[in-house]
DNA sequence: TGATCTCCATAGTCAAAGCCTATGGTGCGC
DNA sequence: GCGCACCATAGGCTTTGACTATGGAGATCA
């Protein structure tokens, strides 16, 4: 059983006239005869009263006349479905970044692609470099915005460098002003808030502290990145923040940048190697390596 | 798109893995990558996520594989479908008999049919020899049992001789007996109850008695068989039956046979001489053409 | 680190399938 | 009764799909 035969057929069984039907499918009549006839041998019974002047389907053919349209019309619409998917009319994209990026970078970027791609939903996973790279291995994820250097023992993924983020340092607006600009060291006497963990901004923080030479003191730790900032508004404490991030705070923060060299941390795009990402995220992966420019 | 082509990709997404795939749809794992990836060239999408002992679905795949679940489903449904038919475990035979045939010789013959092909549905046409001629031409009826010869004008349409019926005259056991064996020329004085027009035996008693003379009378006139049988009995008048008929009237009757050369009609089978009937028909011809011995 | 193994892709060959043109054969109508 | 309409058949040609053999890349293990 062949698609173009049961397209053969749908046709004689609609013009009830194998020539008409030929015209209409673009064969040759003969061409058209023999795929029936082909057909009928196969299914083992004849589909067509083959009358002169007057065709008609006889019993098997009305048994198979349904099921030969549904067939054809479920391969005219897989056709389409796919299609639709390869041309960005619909779809989606599974992309996972850190939080920070999340308020940052994204909301823009997102905007500008969906409004080029209506079609396709954006399904975006919050999370640390470390979840996220666990994530893209196990093909939970198309792409996803991590933190460079990947962690040890990361799988294999192929990273292109998106920007750099300088680090600064936010504290209330209403407390005595910090040192400007402020050192690693200035955090040792400081009152810190923590993000939870899981968040690249922890480790690096901390890690910046004690190549520094001390161990750093928080006094409020979890949450996320709202969170944190509300407690260092109410004065809880200071934090070490992205100064994208930093920068849209609004009021009642004070915002310090650290003296050279400073604590910058470089923001990747990342994809398994071994597989070419979805048409989709590439389209995405595009659009956030244009909108560096 | 071919259905190989889809039972391929089905296989390759059940088992994720070509090889295995390959084993199981019986071709060399070449040929099924060469046809899996003429799908995908078609589509325009690739189906599947290759990489090294993890293939996986792309977008594109999940959105063909319920679909190509359902295209082999159907197509499978199809064959079992003609199939059944073909082998007549599923069916209908349309037959066309005159009234008397369906009391007289068809019932037995249907019930050996029935109990052989329990799954073929039986429609029963009643009617007169020319009514069920039309009804052939036209497609509507398989086969007929008719009353020869044919009425003039007929179509092509192919008779087999079925039986020959010897008519006799009924009479009520009541009454006076007839001359025994009666001749048609008896009748010019009796009262006939006669049939509705349609029957052949109307057409057939008035033309044997204008053959010998004279116009037939009517007493009662219309009805079927059953009703004509029970206006006899009732001693409204005599009528001309098959003998067939008269054998199984029941007690209440005077069978009188005519006397040479009496009065026979030939009963056959006709079918389109166009178009082969369908399987289950030429069966049920087969088993007709069988019990006349 | 390098030899081996697994597994999918590629290359080349061959038989079969499908389409074409030309032609045959059979009812139907003027 | 001759042509006409229409489906079937025949023969040739191109394409396709299957096979075997081989390549190449990642995983595995000594």
């Amino acid at each position: 059983m062949q698609f173009q035969q049961l397209l053969y057929f749908v046709a004689v069984a609609e013009t009830r006239h194998f020539t008409h039907a030929a015209e209409r499918v673009h064969v040759s009549q003969p061409s058209l005869s023999q795929q029936i006839r082909a057909l009928e041998t196969e299914l083992g019974a004849e589909l067509f009263s083959r009358a002169r002047g007057n065709i008609g389907l006889t019993e098997a053919g009305e048994a198979l006349l349904p099921l030969a349209r549904r067939i054809l019309a479920d391969a005219d619409t897989a056709r389409q479905e796919v299609q639709e998917l390869a041309q960005l009319r619909r779809g989606r994209v599974r992309l996972g970044a850190t939080p920070s990026l999340c308020t940052g970078l994204l909301p823009e970027v997102l905007r500008v692609f969906h409004d080029r791609h209506p079609g396709i939903r954006l399904l975006i996973e919050e999370g640390g470099s470390h979840d996220l790279v666990r994530q893209l291995a196990r093909g939970a994820l198309d792409l996803a915005l991590i933190v460079l250097p990947l962690p040890p023992g990361s799988p294999a993924l192929t990273t292109v460098e998106l920007l750099q983020e300088d680090l600064v340092v936010v504290s209330a607006a209403s407390g005595k002003p910090p040192r400007r600009p402020a050192r690693i060291a200035d955090l040792r006497d400081q009152p810190l808030v923590m993000f939870r963990h899981g968040y690249d901004l922890r480790e690096l923080t901390v890690a910046a502290c004690r190549a520094a030479g001390f161990e750093p003191g928080f006094t409020v730790e979890g949450g996320e990145m709202d969170a944190v900032l509300g407690f260092v508004r109410a004065g809880l404490g200071v934090a070490v923040v992205p100064s994208m991030v930093a920068g849209r705070a609004g009021p009642g923060f004070r915002v310090t940048p650290l003296a050279d060299p400073g604590l910058r941390r470089t923001i990747a795009l990342a994809h398994r190697s071994d597989v070419a990402p979805p048409r989709a995220a590439r389209e995405l992966q595009r659009v956030l390596l244009d909108s560096r420019e």
